[in-house]
DNA sequence: CATACATTTGAACAATTGTTCAAATGTTCA
DNA sequence: TGAACATTTGAACAATTGTTCAAATGTATG
């Protein structure tokens, strides 16, 4: 940051007092919060989620349903794992994934109605 | 996409049919969505909107607020602009920021909501 | 008009991200 | 065990992103 730019901030502002009054996050949290939004911002992932609103799917059929490769869907399946959006079983060769739980459903239907506007 | 690696799923599996039924939205609109849920992946711009939570402020408040330079932080309002996260008016030198609309509110404390688990 | 201040903009840079390819794991079944 | 299939993983690459710096735009006021 530059040091010279931040003092010359001179003038007291409509509602500088409700700030002060706000404490900014943590950073910290920010960035965690941030993470969490970011799952959702790649055209991919939402496929895969979407399509698993169907009901749980193989890495097979999703790749097929998405048209994309095995190994990229994986890779993003991994993703949406870390961040607990998805959740898997194993049954012989084949892993099942599915959501993780019905939050997801709604925070897929609240952007869908945004886009919708 | 390799041609030779999408023909391969042979397995007929789990919950085939239910996909088959549910069509995978068009490329475009999950861009869109994607892009919208990318404005909130960002650890500036979730600081900048839940500042503007306390009301309406100038980019050379929400600059101090959050130790950032007044430069990046207008760059992060041009984006919240264009995905019409926030609007602003202009009163002679200073440019206020505020939320575009509650809907804005809901989608953070959702987020929010979700990382404290 | 000239100066000062608030904000915006553009180019450049490092950092992050998504996909691909090739190779490695698991798992079943003959 | 060995062959076949489903999935995962790692390295590499292009594309995108956020910040910085310097310069440009507005806007008020002497």
């Amino acid at each position: 940051m530059n040091q010279n730019e931040l003092p010359l901030c001179t003038g007291h502002h409509h509602h500088e007092d409700s700030l002060s009054r706000l404490p900014l996050p943590p950073r910290e949290v920010l960035q965690q919060l941030a993470a969490f939004y970011r799952v959702f911002g790649d055209a991919t992932r939402l496929g895969i989620l979407t399509a698993l609103e169907a009901g749980e799917l193989c890495v097979c059929d999703l790749a097929s349903h998405l048209s994309m490769t095995v190994s990229a869907v994986s890779h993003q399946l991994r993703l949406l794992k870390q961040a607990r959006l998805v959740k898997f079983r194993r049954d012989g060769k084949t892993v099942f994934y599915s959501l993780d739980d019905d939050h997801i459903r709604s925070i897929l239907a609240m952007g869908q109605e945004h886009v919708k506007e």
